[in-house]
DNA sequence: GTTGTGCAAATCGTCAACAATTTTGTAAAA
DNA sequence: TTTTACAAAATTGTTGACGATTTGCACAAC
């Protein structure tokens, strides 16, 4: 997910230049789903729609494949990534894996300080749940995951668990439901008062449960065929077999 | 760590493209230390070596600063990255929150094929030492890891792992002893019993246990000047006052 | 009507040259 | 001697063009 706003970082205060620009409008669009899963993305016409060079759209598009938003096909170009059920599920798996250690190692470590931090985002989410901003909630409801990851003191954790939570968005915004329920404020509030009691096995569990609860909140049984799915259609795998 | 040797994956059969060659030519040495941390890498050198165009070593460029291995400064260059003292038990950190949930998994899932597979490693691992090949026997180390990581069935994780893996080789050639003591194997043979065991608080404890001594293993007191770090030569942090 | 072939268009991969920036070297002024 | 200003060299940033590969389409053959 996207940052609600440009907080103040030093980014914000010089000049930013194109390239993180072009990167994050590349990434609003696709976790906008105005590019959706499967699109080929053309060099030239990316390049003439934000008026730079094809080289800096192509070192973009390293910088989308990496966090595995895009596909890079070789002499075939750029795809909007499709990420399969089996993907999505590890992808979960994966922050299950992660964000229990990090709940461990906040609830052991909780100041006031902390907890006060905490509080303050979470009445940010329940705004603009209130007021209907179900974007702004979306993303905040991301950045609360974030924010956990940086109290817990660990800069390559919390790199880690940006590019999770963005494959993440993509998941949502590919097999989540149309309306998007973002009722999970409620389950951040049950995550706080796990942590503020200490115990790191409970909060942890807390963790576990809330991601589980996300997941589960998808889609993920229909595969949903993106153009025409032979495979699954007469129920064997392709074989590679030419003659 | 780079790979011991191509182990036939689909790579090896077809032609390998310059771009992955480079970027693992460059990889190796950085790992073994023949470019030094700090060292600038100047783009039209690394062309003329490779026998390429300057487009293909930015790209490149831009691989090894995503997985931390260099440092890339706006119209200044590239830099071998000289991973911090806080930077590395970061990294430690990072890695005991992973693989202790990889050696969780493991041992809750263990298999007669599994257990196959890991001691086939050791033997190698064991063969390497015996035989005093102590680069070999610490590639093998890392992909010992790696392999856990494999058995835990999660590719997000596995791939997350491997580039842990590298910054840890970098931070052991930048702090480890200069002649390296791999006797991290009988470690490794300790944490394949208490994977067999089945228990996954003992295989987590035993994981830990082994990330802890291959960092306390290190000299991460001395900062170790790269090439000449005034600040602590002359005890006083660098200001940028100009007039 | 279907299949196969060949040409043309579109697009990616690569490169070499030019512009902008930083760094280094030199010399004049204080 | 130190500082400042300026010029030259080195290096990065950017662009446009050319060749290679893939894709789409028309047309002929069966």
């Amino acid at each position: 997910m996207a940052k609600a706003e440009q907080t103040g970082s030093y980014k914000g205060s010089e000049k930013l230049r194109p390239e993180e620009m072009i990167y994050r409008e590349m990434l609003d669009a696709i976790l906008d789903r105005r590019l959706e899963p499967g699109m080929k993305l053309v060099e030239e016409d990316l390049a003439k729609t934000f008026g730079v060079s094809r080289a800096r759209i192509r070192a973009t598009f390293l910088q989308l494949a990496h966090d595995k938003l895009i596909n890079l096909v070789p002499n075939r170009g750029a795809f909007v990534s499709e990420p399969t059920i089996d993907e999505a599920i590890e992808v979960f798996s994966a922050r299950r894996m992660i964000e229990d250690g990090i709940a461990r190692k906040v609830a052991t470590s909780m100041t006031p300080e902390f907890a006060e931090e905490i509080k303050i985002h979470l009445d940010r989410e329940h705004d603009a749940h209130d007021r209907g901003d179900h974007r702004a909630a979306i993303i905040l409801s991301g950045e609360f995951h974030l924010l956990l990851a940086r109290l817990s003191g660990n800069l390559v954790i919390e790199e880690f668990l940006e590019r999770l939570i963005l494959r993440t968005s993509l998941i949502i915004a590919m097999y989540g439901n149309p309306q998007p329920v973002d009722c999970s404020h409620s389950e951040h509030d049950r995550l706080l008062n796990a942590l503020l009691g200490g115990d790191p096995d409970i909060a942890a569990a807390e963790m576990s449960r809330h991601l589980d609860a996300i997941r589960d909140r998808l889609q993920l049984q229909r595969p949903k065929p993106a153009k025409t799915d032979f495979a699954s259609i007469f129920g064997r795998t392709p074989t590679s077999e030419a003659s």
